[in-house]
RNA sequence: GGGCGGGUGCCGGAGUAGUCAAACGGAUCAGACUGUAAAUCUGACGCCUUCGGGCUCCGUAGGUGCAAAUCCUACCCCGCCCA
């Protein structure tokens, strides 16, 4: 058991900093903090892919902050609710997952979350399985909880909306979803619950739930999304996201490739740096300091949280001699092979620098290929190897043959 | 149960017998530009190839025909409307 903390600082960055809204009102929760008690809250992670991504950890983050201050923090997998999947896609259904798929997936996610989140300790986050409650229900308990909404509700959220607009299909299942997250919440028996802004109607579904069948309030605090120029969110639906499985090399080169107008919101949703220390980089951003710089401080820093301070430089050094220098680093992948000519399609492909042997032609007529630094343009080349050969393919993709 | 519409490449979505590996958009990849970006522009984007071509592909299985994503038959699946 641990104390709550109350802090000033600390309660109002909880409850303003990445925080998209607040039910049934700030206030509410505002006063629990500060009210000494002891809060049981939770965010749930479906395993519908084998990776947590930086979505994630804006939600994980936010959970940190309650743990700090001493309350129970839940991590839920949602194991059973991953094999239906939430409807999120606006336009079709997801596929079902099989139960060995979603275990497969769990099996990374404590480890990926624990960066994040303190497991051990005094006050260690609980991981729960929402199976253990989920696949136990018969099929009247289903009907009971099913009662407690009516079509029209399921029907007000917006992607349904969108989907009967384009005539594509809407199914029963789907309805389920935000019944048994909000059943969730009834069964751990939370005060709040916290999750991305995306998540709204089924955390708010949840509210409903538990309000009727223990006549209980439940916070929700939804976060902010990190969304690019265009407001696309980054996720792992729209391929630009960043697996918290990347390697170092390449979380830091993915926060990169971000637009600018994702640095300010990189800070505050996927870091822990101050705010005070981010709102100075804001007005540096505003006076004309270079982005890359600060880019470069944020990739550092989100690096830092999943794989600490020395890789997190070893990294940006990495990045800067091969993109802002152009120099091929030491540590390339090196194959040996027997002295002798080699066409460059057939090293191109074999190594797996390019899926097909198609692909690695078009590499190469487009310019995109290089031999010891020459770009080579005929794709009928032949490369000798008869001393080293470094190849490079496209920005990062590099190989070093040597001769037996 | 009845009527109508539909199932196309990673996704969306044209095409409705030959010029279709299949328009267009998105995603992706490469090149230019730059700050390593983003935006923009250019190109590529099924697989194999001795670069002549070859192979596989348009829900599934058959059929017609010199030729099928396109026509016919059966089956599976989806949407809408009526009941």
């Amino acid at each position: 058991m641990s104390n709550i903390i109350i802090d000033k600082q600390k309660i109002e960055e909880l409850l303003t900093r990445g925080v998209e809204n607040i039910y049934p009102n700030r206030d509410f929760l505002e006063k629990l903090l500060y009210s000494g008690k002891r809060l049981t809250l939770y965010t749930g992670y479906d395993p519908t892919a084998p990776t947590l991504h930086i979505g994630h950890s804006i939600t994980m983050l936010k959970l940190r902050q309650f743990q700090e201050l001493g309350h129970k923090v839940i991590m839920l997998i949602g194991d059973f609710t991953g094999m239906v999947g939430d409807p999120m896609d606006k336009t079709a259904t997801r596929k079902q997952l099989t139960r060995q798929q979603v275990l497969e997936n769990c099996k990374e996610y404590k480890k990926q979350s624990s960066a994040i989140l303190d497991f051990k300790g005094k006050n260690p986050v609980e991981l729960k399985y929402n199976s253990k409650w989920l696949a136990k229900m018969n099929f009247a308990e289903v009907l009971e909880l099913a009662s407690h909404f009516t079509v029209q509700q399921m029907l007000e959220r917006d992607m349904f909306q969108e989907r009967i607009k384009q005539n594509k299909p809407v199914y029963i299942h789907e309805f389920m979803y935000p019944l048994m997250q909000g059943y969730d919440s009834v069964m751990m028996d939370v005060d709040g619950e916290v999750g991305g802004n995306d998540q709204t109607f089924n955390m708010l579904a949840g509210r409903t739930l538990i309000k009727e069948l223990k006549n209980k309030e439940k916070f929700v605090l939804t976060t902010k999304l990190l969304t690019d120029a265009s407001g696309k969110k980054m996720g792992k639906s729209e391929g630009n996201m960043i697996a918290l499985s990347d390697s170092s090399q390449d979380m830091f080169g993915k926060v990169m490739s971000w637009s600018d107008d994702l640095i300010v919101n990189g800070f505050i949703l996927c870091t822990r740096l101050p705010e005070l220390e981010i709102k100075k980089f804001e007005q540096d951003l505003k006076s004309g300091v270079n982005p890359r710089d600060l880019k470069i401080k944020l990739a550092e820093e989100i690096v830092k949280i999943y794989y600490g301070e020395k890789l997190a430089t070893v990294a940006k050094e990495k990045f800067n001699k091969i993109f802002s220098e152009r120099l091929i680093p030491e540590d390339i992948k090196t194959e040996k092979v027997d002295r002798g000519s080699y066409k460059l399609v057939d090293i191109i492909f074999n190594y797996k620098l390019a899926s097909s042997r198609g692909e690695a032609r078009r590499l190469i007529e487009q310019g995109g290929v290089e031999v010891n630094q020459d770009i080579i343009k005929d794709w009928q080349a032949v490369v000798n190897i008869e001393s080293s050969k470094i190849i490079k393919v496209g920005k990062r993709r590099f190989l070093k043959l040597d001769p037996k």
